[in-house]
DNA sequence: GCAGGCATGGGATACGGTTTCGGAACCCGG
DNA sequence: CCGGGTTCCGAAACCGTATCCCATGCCTGC
């Protein structure tokens, strides 16, 4: 019955159609379309109005096995609804469009078997590079699992990128893109102590994320630096959400009262921690004083506005590209020892309106 | 010098790699590995060890072209850090990747010329389909520009669904997941006029946007129902972002003031009018009563928390995906007419604190 | 007027898999 | 010991495109 190819086929077209069709060879058509070869007018012309006639575009998947190709990078995220993320996601998003690159994306969940499926489901898609976002939780496995990705992707010449984690030990084939995050704990510390706060509550984050435990050594060498003790019952770890900052402020204000000020592990603790003064009588920031971390757009739009510490997320995406781009141009083999492979950009404090002096200094 | 395949070679590894190493025939391994055919156990063992040793993971290019390989849904969207968009691109990539597919990601930007080429992009791809996510302009030229993308689509093989936009006109193939936008709207007003309010300042949204359109449509039916007039003054057009929501309510105040409550487009609007009015020196909800729509976190992470519209995005983004999985199990034969094409889900009112009657009524 | 060069187009092959088809080995009962 | 039915595995034909290599036609220079 049906021959290799019917009319009014349901499939769509292929190159042999529009070559056929046209009355030319299936070379001259990739030639046409790919415009990297020498082609005459009438050539060109009598293909492209075939193309146009049947709404022809090429298969992405042959043109990759050919050997062309588009690049694609894969962006593995835990949450896609965290705002720091889509942050970094945009610049990453936005820099591959800008080249013609594309971008997929997958949701790991914190989940380390959804992770490794993840990363080996990219190698299959043959990506450019794998970008991996977010804080990790610094158990023992942790690095070991991070190089045996990274050797795997780089086998298959892929390449890893981190994002916003601590670099990987050792001779990896991997690039890591960092924020100067205990240096913007330093100084958001420092902003408090030097406003004269000496008893601040400390909410950094779970205690294993690589990321909290940076904001709590830049704050605690803020306290060094100021000969103030930082009260271990004053810092309290905890999950990065809206609850947790709420939770931790209720408990606080019943077990360890008479704190000055916050300072959240994120935007979204403070504005937790903010809610619960609130519900407690308390006002910010006469009574107590907040500062968050990350500057995502909510801090502003808090009630007062946050004095918080810029994290350059989509600066951290476009860059990110941009080093796997560049690699990929001086080709792979000039790849190891270049000093691009850790690159780290500045953090700044944001100052708005949720810190004041604490009242006991105000008279 | 260099045969096809040298010692140590740096790419990646090749299925007949695989089967020269384990002695065994290329079709061997294929069936191995997608273990859709009977096979020993001892072939299955020596296969798997050489699998392992290689670490190799299957071309996913080669294999979509010769006919199996994993479906993969794009996701377009205007600006991936929009709280809304993020949660319906949670809900369809969780559901995607239940199945195994995999997910893309694009950006428009709102520019046509960036949607279209993105479309084509994603043609390319062989995707199973394109999610078209968000409110759209309707000018003329969009239906067609929508009608003309599903047939594209539908000739490849593929679909469109739009999500949160108006269903087409026509018998075009295209599958439309929405929400009782007008329905919420009018239930959103309704809660304010059953409170006593009467002046009410309406901050619909960017005129041309479908979705504002909806909820302004929805408040005056509300308004009629309730027997009260809509001043055409108090209606102010504009983006839906934070900036928008200050700047109407400051100008508000200043032209057309006396009024008791804020019936903001969205939650972020809202956040922005919020803002504003507390900056004139007026109490929320005291003075003034404001309501958001949309229900992203941030509406319970205001002070006070914000009343508003719940709109189910996650679970919109999760109907869409598994649309368009039916579509493709049921065979591509059976599409007309089917009446899963355009799918409703309901939306409601969250009471928070941010409404109260009208100071003049409470003495 | 003819040879050589250049500009173009076509045929064949490679890319890395899946799948169909057929053959070999093995088991069973007669 | 032999025929017929199962099981398993291998050879080969694709999937749709890019590109290498060669053939052709035309122009140019002598």
């Amino acid at each position: 019955m049906s021959q290799r190819k019917a009319a009014g086929d349901a499939g769509r077209a292929t190159i042999r159609d529009v070559a056929s069709r046209a009355g030319v060879s299936v070379a001259s058509v990739s030639r046409v379309l790919s415009g990297n070869y020498p082609v005459s007018e009438d050539l060109r012309r009598r293909v492209m109005k075939v193309v146009r006639d049947l709404d022809y575009v090429t298969n992405a998947h042959a043109r990759s096995l050919a050997g062309g190709g588009t690049p694609t990078v894969a962006i593995l995220i835990n949450n896609i609804t965290g705002a720091a993320f889509a942050h970094v996601a945009k610049g990453v998003e936005g820099a591959a469009t800008l080249r013609g690159w594309l971008s997929l994306v997958g949701t790991t969940g914190d989940d380390p078997e959804r992770e490794l499926a993840l990363v080996n489901l990219m190698r299959q898609q043959g990506v450019a590079a794998v970008v991996l976002l977010g804080g990790a939780y610094d158990y023992d496995e942790y690095q070991l699992r991070m190089a045996r990705f990274a050797r795997s992707l780089d086998a298959a010449g892929s390449h890893l990128v981190l994002v916003g984690r601590p670099p990987l030990e050792g001779d990896v084939p991997a690039t890591t893109v960092d924020y100067d995050n205990e240096g913007g704990a330093y100084a958001m510390a420092s902003h408090l102590l030097s406003a004269g706060h000496r008893r601040v509550l400390v909410l950094p984050g779970h205690a294993e994320l690589t990321t909290a435990q940076g904001r709590l050594k830049g704050a605690q060498r803020a306290f060094e630096a100021y000969g103030v003790e930082l009260h271990p019952d004053l810092v309290r770890h905890g999950q990065y959400d809206y609850e947790h900052g709420y939770a931790a402020v209720a408990r606080a204000l019943y077990e360890t009262p008479g704190f000055t000020a916050v300072l959240a592990g994120t935007d979204v603790v403070a504005a937790g921690a903010m809610q619960a003064l609130r519900a407690a009588g308390l006002r910010v920031p006469e009574d107590v004083s907040i500062v968050g971390y990350d500057d995502i757009p909510l801090s502003a739009q808090l009630t007062p506005q946050l004095t918080t510490v810029h994290v350059p997320y989509e600066e951290m995406g476009r860059v990110a590209l941009r080093a796997v781009a560049d690699r990929r141009e001086v080709g792979p083999d000039r790849r190891r020892g270049a000093d691009g492979d850790h690159l780290v950009l500045g953090t700044h404090v944001v100052v708005r309106n949720s810190v004041k002096p604490p009242s006991t200094l105000r008279g």
